[in-house]
RNA sequence: CCGCCCUUAGCUCAGACUGGUAGAGCAGUCGACUGUAGAUCGACUUGCCCCCCGUUCAAAUCGGGGAGGGCGGACCA
């Protein structure tokens, strides 16, 4: 695999192609980022951006994680001493999930983001962006909510940061990307760079296959299941004998398999009894798609691979998470 | 500062005028059927009715006070 084939691999959408292709002729040494609120416990939405950041330090490139204290502070998550502490036991679990320690800079937002010249470009940016356009940036409001000043200021410093961390390239979700455009179109204004953007997709709801929903409702799978809890999650998945449902659903058990299983292993084994015609081996998740949709795979089996599969992914952050706790 | 509206199950809301300690839909849980899930049947669960005080035999409901949330208050139309 390429570099420019890494580096998007799984991608939703590149912004812009050009760009990223650009990077990938010369990736060493370019940094690349995440931001993330601090959360106690890790789960599959913050590990599928996480897959894209070990592909890009597999590509050469330099990972720099943001743990958004501040960010975390103005969407009300508590008090800085809560969310450092949150923020601590987040990059524990981000080591243990696979970011190479040596290669993956850590960063606290209130390192730079209450720097007097961060202040004066955030105060520039308000000045130059409408209310309207913020709050439609802003995508950690919930629905419903009504957005506070603090939730405007968010998105804006999601922008700068970009800037301030010296990045070459933003990664985020798909639900990152009005944050990115904005930034895209704001960052020169001030004179700085716009720097291309990669997004990942964002994963149907696991019990109904929804697509595009928020992933904060409905169940998903966290550094602190059990393996017996990761089983049944897994088993209660909404999983039809196809790949490609019907009524704008999507196959969430496909989805995972795509975007968690097959990045991080090289080889999948179905372990299948013999009466169903025993056990089945896949290097590449196109196949494994193909044989579900012609009925060679059963989604029981599927599912029963992808829950061990997962839950050995998780395994070394839940039991950093015991540690942490003890 | 002033005015109006809202607050009842996890969610969206009925119920308030005509007091008798709560309902629907969705969600959820459990079965049946499928070698998974869903769909479909069948059964079931859920409540400081925002808080306090008062009236009353009796308050989600009436009166007073308070809290939280939403919207509005120049001109123009």
């Amino acid at each position: 695999m390429d570099a420019y084939e890494l580096i998007t691999r799984n991608a939703e959408e590149v912004v812009t192609d050009e760009e990223v292709r650009e990077l990938a002729t010369e990736p060493e040494g370019k940094r690349v980022y995440v931001g993330y609120e601090p959360s106690g416990v890790l789960h599959l939405g913050h590990l599928l951006t996480a897959n894209k950041l070990i592909d890009l330090q597999d590509a050469g490139m330099e990972v720099v994680v943001l743990l958004a204290d501040v960010h975390a502070y103005l969407n009300g998550k508590g008090s800085f001493e809560e969310i450092r502490e949150t923020a601590e036991r987040m990059q524990a679990q981000f080591t243990a999930y696979g970011l190479d320690e040596e290669n993956t800079e850590f960063v606290y937002g209130s390192e730079f983001q209450l720097d007097e010249e961060y202040t004066l470009d955030l105060h520039e940016l308000e000045l130059s962006t409408t209310m309207n356009r913020a709050q439609r940036a802003m995508a950690e409001l919930q629905s419903g909510e009504t957005a506070k000043v603090s939730h405007l200021v968010y998105p804006l410093m999601q922008a700068l940061d970009i800037e301030y961390l010296d990045l070459d390239l933003a990664v985020g979700g798909l639900d990152q990307r009005k944050v990115h455009m904005l930034a895209r179109e704001e960052l020169p204004e001030l004179g700085y760079e716009a720097r291309p953007c990669l997004h990942t997709p964002i994963v149907a709801d696991l019990t109904s296959g929804e697509g595009k929903m928020s992933s904060s409702e409905g169940i998903t799978i966290s550094m602190e299941d059990s393996t017996e809890e990761v089983e049944e999650k897994v088993n209660s998945a909404f999983c039809p004998p196809t790949r490609d449902p019907e009524d704008d659903l999507e196959n969430p058990v496909l989805e995972l398999f795509e975007y968690h299983v097959f990045p991080r292993f090289e080889e999948i084994v179905v372990d299948r009894p013999e009466k169903y015609g025993g056990d089945l081996t896949y290097e590449a998740y196109e196949s494994l798609a193909a044989d579900l949709e012609s009925g060679e795979l059963h989604p029981a089996d599927a599912k029963g691979t992808l829950a061990s599969y997962l839950d050995e992914l998780i395994a070394p952050g839940r039991e950093k998470l015991r540690e942490l706790r003890s």
